[in-house]
DNA sequence: TCATTTTTTTAGTCTAGGCTAATTATTATT
DNA sequence: AATAATAATTAGCCTAGACTAAAAAAATGA
């Protein structure tokens, strides 16, 4: 696999997660900042080699082979960004561009020792969890912060969004891969909803915001 | 700078380090296993780019801005080697082709805080320098083994030959960087070479290993 | 249902980096 | 100095991965 194979099928993966059974052309041309005309063509291709399911015109399916190895990519991805947080003293929002490129690095070895290095870590700075070498995620059900409801408590384990941008802000505000949170109110209007970190600081924050923001009950 | 462009002109800067003035295309071709009709193409962008001096039909010779950035990729190489003995346990025969991937990796941040990490380390698994940020790299004058008289004495400090061949023969027989040597005898007629090894044991070698193997006199 | 809109694919073009075969320049040898 | 050998370049072709414009299929909705 090409690195540019690895980077759509990667893609593909990520757009099947929500349980869709399909992806369009479309969908991946958005993730991958590419042209639809170029995701045909990159379909095809992947058609062949059976990590996809392609019927034109009617989008797109990951086979269990094509999971395996986007797995495989991502436990990468994930591996190194910690590496560049725990070893390296990286933010969490400057390790995802390179995290990018060296997922692409091919050596079995290099990934076994990294892990072993790290101490077999399961999340990454961003709270996903670490695929084992098998491909298997240990994956505890989770909500999206936006969906709870007033009084539920609960801690932050994910972000859905691992841009600089949103990151930063999320360091601004104070909001971070731990805290302890509870809904004090939401605006039916707009959407926006108000929240108690770790029971002594209030926090505002927009639908756009909270729809980014993974929790886990206690 | 590309992959492959990097990789041409990390070439033509080993093979201008015995101070030729200029390298051929077959010399490249040779150095970068493929055909000199492919070198003629890259010399021409890299001549464009200014990081090359390249007379048609006369070879060509590395400009300063050449050099300066053939250090910074070696620089790169040679910290990655590093990271992989050190902190990874690779052996040193292992990580010459990661290190060839790792090399090309975008991130200015990554390979100050890399140095860091490592504690600044001055050379690679191999005994070969590592540059520093402005692409200096102190030189300490060193002996072809195979040049030397009998009864010279010296220190093991590199290898020029990095491949997993030639390293795993050297474990076997028991030479390492930072052996202490002395010449014991040299046959005329195959330029093969007997040396004492840390004061206790006797080896035989060829020349084609003795020519590979850099002595720094103590 | 049938026309319009949206989505997707195809056709054709481009650049990077390879290759082989043919040509040309340089170097070596009579 | 002329010819032969060698080295290097050019010409033409290929694949991967992009793109635009045109064509075709699917979805929408009057
Ligand atoms: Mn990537
Ligand atoms: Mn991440
Ligand atoms: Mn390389
Ligand atoms: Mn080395």
């Amino acid at each position: 696999m090409t690195t540019a194979e690895e980077n759509y099928l990667k893609a593909i993966y990520h757009l099947s997660e929500g349980g869709k059974k399909s992806v369009s052309t479309n969908d991946v041309a958005g993730a991958m900042k590419t042209k639809p005309a170029s995701v045909s063509d990159m379909l095809r291709k992947l058609g062949e080699k059976e990590v996809i399911e392609y019927r034109k015109y009617y989008g797109v399916h990951i086979t269990d082979e094509g999971k395996k190895q986007a797995l495989q990519t991502i436990r990468k991805h994930r591996l190194w960004e910690v590496f560049l947080v725990d070893k390296l003293n990286f933010a969490w929002d400057e390790v995802h561009e390179v995290a990018e490129e060296l997922e692409h690095i091919q050596s079995p070895l290099l990934i076994q020792r990294l892990d072993a290095f790290l101490n077999y870590p399961k999340f990454d700075p961003h709270g996903d969890p670490i695929p084992d070498e098998f491909g298997d995620v240990k994956a505890k059900p989770r909500l999206v912060l936006n969906e709870m409801e007033i009084d539920q408590m609960g801690q932050i384990v994910a972000v859905k969004d691992s841009s600089a941008a949103f990151l930063k802000y999320l360091d601004k505000v104070g909001a971070y891969i731990g805290a302890r949170i509870k809904i004090l109110d939401k605006t039916d209007f707009d959407g926006s909803i108000e929240i108690l970190v770790d029971q002594k600081k209030n926090l505002f924050m927009s639908k756009e915001v909270a729809a980014n923001i993974l929790i886990q009950q206690s």
